[in-house]
DNA sequence: GGCCATCGGTAAAACGATTCAATACACGAC
DNA sequence: GTCGTGTATTGAATCGTTTTACCGATGGCC
């Protein structure tokens, strides 16, 4: 009933505890047959290493946390997988947090991680926690944004140029033949989206005679894309887009089912380029042109920076990696 | 530098350790004053307890574990919201694995969890592990099933009855005049799907002269439903089925696309109900019907059943809970 | 006044791994 | 025969909590 622990199994072997450690940890040289021994031991006992105890010793944990805004947004599910799949190259494990957007679970969460003395910190953080995670990185966890890069030259970071990715998106839309495109985003508070929508309006105000229509919703979901699409129909004909940008796939989705809904055709009315490239726009009926953000690499990249503070501690050089989007043309944007 | 611990508290406070340790847990009855002066001091060094040290003395960890067979799709996230959710009014938290439906990742999954003897464990397992599992919950961490209840009656379980989920799709589409009918499933050794398609099957040989036509296909994603779809429409028209139901919202989504692009009118022409109820079924460009399973509502029972099973543990009866699918109608399986 | 509870608090003994200084041993070299 | 060198192994100390046995003081009760 109760686990066996390293003492039974020395017992058992014949040795010391010293040796058992050492053949778990390979920290010190083992002779072939001691070795075998008390490997025999661990079988026999079913012995598995009581990671809390190792921990304390230790003073640090083996797990890696990951703070994402959203589990339910496919674009933060694939940056978790390139953190796992990496992760479990590094033979480390991955504790999963999810803010769900609130700055209360963040610091709920943060408090978890702390007590767990995490090794390191991958975090998209929501609230104004800056000082917190220098606490933290002082207390030996290293901590590495994603996604995030604002003002914070303190910490390592991944990100993706999204003013690049907003020029992209409406470079494409005008080599297509649109004259009238619109916008639709969410909270112009969310950095991600105004930088999305400055690119755009650079790379249309080079062209000189196409206007660009600015919707701002207030959420980053479908429902957003269904009510800014709403409002576009309402437009008189003259002033009405063929174009719809969208700030991500989310609402780019629900951009489309308004169009189908109200028998608008897509493209040939009205073309349609989303964000991040998930797979649900891949697969929508009509399939979604969009801007692809390199997620899974995202997150190895991050991870590898994470690990070699992890191993470099108290460096002061922190490293910026910038990811450039990539055009994905579908049907959604196909010339009529 | 160093994390301030117990001993730096009690001797700025001026008490014991022991006092310092009731403070933190409640678990004697502390003076307020002298509870007041062990917080500020906890406040001003800023003292986060170490987690790992009362693991190790108290012999289990706070947190849960769950695996699931797929974080990609929504379904599963849905569940660990559900999970996450509950265990956060336990005050436990959750490290979440992805077996990604491989048996040796679930493994070394197992290995993680049981290294940190975790509270509990939630699973959609994958492999052969049922030994294993008994000897997880013989060291003190109860399990419970996930979707999963094969002659398991060994572990308690939450369920949908799949059987009768199929059953409700296939009257729906009678319901609305469908008389050619497609089963377009996964892999038929997916449990969920003999069930399903069995459920279809019969409630539709009630009606007599109605055929179903059954494609089995290697996968459980969009890619499957294309493949699905097209094989449909190759076939002469007196055959072609004017419904489709779709094993999963995955495959009904790839299905939806086949036919777009084909020119086929949904639901004019072919009728589409898929399963899970997923967020993107709702936000197809044709909003699609669905059985909807409950998955966060699965993911708090679960939980529920965990933590009874954690408080009264060598308990042994086992508590199976089947929950009802329930049929969501949206405008792919209108009437013409 | 003697006895017993109750309340607040203390000190020391766990928990199970890792690590480090110390030692044992073998083997050559001189 | 001694010294040195290197390899293998040992055993005790250590990490930071929780818990248990114990203690002194206070007050109620007969």
């Amino acid at each position: 009933m109760a686990t066996a622990n390293v003492r039974d199994v020395a017992a058992l072997a014949g040795v010391s505890v010293g040796t058992v450690s050492n053949v778990l940890n390979q920290s010190k040289p083992v002779a072939p047959d001691t070795a075998k021994r008390v490997l025999d031991a661990i079988d026999k006992l079913g012995f598995i290493r009581n990671d809390a105890a190792r921990q304390l010793r230790v003073g640090q944990s083996r797990t890696v946390g990951i703070m994402v805004l959203d589990v339910s947004n496919p674009f933060f599910t694939d940056i978790a997988r390139g953190v796992e799949d990496t992760l479990t190259t590094f033979n480390r494990s991955l504790i999963l947090g999810n803010s769900g957007e609130s700055a209360s679970r963040e610091l709920s969460y943060l408090d978890l991680f702390e007590e767990q003395r995490v090794a390191g910190l991958l975090i998209t953080p929501v609230g104004n926690v800056l000082t917190r995670l220098e606490r933290l990185r002082e207390r030996g966890s290293p901590v590495v944004l994603v996604d995030r890069h604002e003002n914070a030259r303190s910490f390592s970071s991944v990100s993706v140029d999204d003013y690049r990715g907003g020029q992209i998106a409406a470079e494409h839309l005008l080599e297509v033949g649109r004259t009238r495109i619109a916008f639709v985003g969410g909270p112009r508070a969310v950095l991600q989206v105004a930088q999305r929508s400055g690119g755009a309006q650079d790379a249309i105000r080079e062209h000189g005679a196409v206007p660009l229509r600015i919707l701002e919703l207030d959420s980053m979901r479908a429902d957003a894309g269904r009510v800014g699409a709403e409002q576009l129909l309402a437009l008189p004909p003259a002033e009405r887009p063929d174009a719809v940008f969208a700030a991500n796939d989310l609402i780019a989705l629900g951009v489309l089912q308004a169009l189908t809904h109200a028998g608008a055709r897509v493209p040939d009315d009205i073309a349609i380029i989303g964000y991040d490239d998930i797979y649900f726009a891949a697969n929508a009926a009509i399939p979604i042109s969009s801007i692809r953000q390199p997620a899974w690499e995202m997150g190895r990249t991050a991870t590898e920076l994470l690990m070699a503070e992890i191993d470099a501690p108290r460096s002061t050089d922190f490293r910026h990696v910038v990811f450039q989007p990539e055009l994905i043309v579908r049907e959604s944007t196909s010339r009529p």
